[in-house]
DNA sequence: TCTGAAATCTCTCTAGC
DNA sequence: GCTAGAGAGATTTCAGA
């Protein structure tokens, strides 16, 4: 796979492969071809060319975080003390390292970044700030904001 | 796939191969077997089994937003007027129909809902804005958070 | 440069132990 | 849990639009 770059022209084939292939990542090839409407082989030599073009990035079994013992997840708004380039390097090196953050943005508002954080139970929780997010130099403001209830989880980028 | 419920045991070949194919959906059944050191047919059966319980809730094609014309993200809080129950049915429901909102949760603090959305430029989360999240009854509040930058973005729930 | 048909090779999935 | 094998699917080759 490529690294991501420049935005790829896709036509109405293209589209098509993407829409199923979001929903179904594991749907025969066959099958896509046919639900597209084209040969196997095109249809074959199109998805490889989008996992090339890194469109696709990978494929992924998606898992039930609640059958796996980690029920609680948590949106968690992180403030930088001083907008050093140092700290949010850091920070953010610090956060690629921890497997319970599952996304972390940087963005405008008052906070600096956003956390979702899938985990086992509160205690664990706890243990999560105190010995991974508030070891971390140059915190400011912390502030947890628990997953009442999942309205919606989608991977799928709506194509046109 | 059966409905989610409860907690399913996994034994250490389980999780193993939960790992994998959070990272490699696509791996064959073979490759799967051959790192796990279990015989194919074993292999494809526990497969199978975590399908099965609702521990793999699907396969999914993980796709790049910026590469297929939708590079702008959001993060928005929502409050809603009153806690009535309409209110929240009626934003549940229609939220469910928005593919530019991917993530929707209801969560404890200040908003009652936070969303993801992922869309093509500013023009598009205007018309967002104006002609659907605006237009549902009962909103309080609405603070738009822009990604200025993706940190992370991670599918695999950390197994034990 | 794109397609589809066909040949071939590999894997999936069932059966049986 | 394992091995084996038929059938299904993936992948390549080749020729045509």
């Amino acid at each position: 796979m490529k690294e991501a770059t420049k935005e790829v022209t896709l036509d109405r084939h293209d589209q098509r492969i993407l829409t199923l292939l979001q929903q179904q990542g594991r749907i025969t090839n066959n099958e896509l071809a046919e639900q597209i409407g084209l040969s196997p082989a095109a249809c074959w030599r199109r998805v490889k060319a989008l996992e090339e073009s890194g469109v696709i990035r990978r494929f992924a079994a998606l898992v039930e975080p609640s059958l796996v013992g980690q029920p609680l997840s948590a949106l968690v708004m992180v403030t930088l003390v001083r907008h050093h380039i140092d700290n949010t390097v850091e920070f953010e090196n610090r956060i690629l390292q921890y497997p319970e953050v599952l996304q972390c943005y940087a963005t405008t508002g008052n906070a600096d970044f956003v956390l979702r954080v899938v985990i086992e139970d509160m205690a664990a929780y706890d243990r999560f700030l105190n010995e991974k997010l508030f070891t971390l130099d140059g915190i400011s403001q912390v502030s947890s904001n628990f997953v009442l209830r999942n309205i919606k989880e989608e991977t799928a980028i709506p194509i046109r």
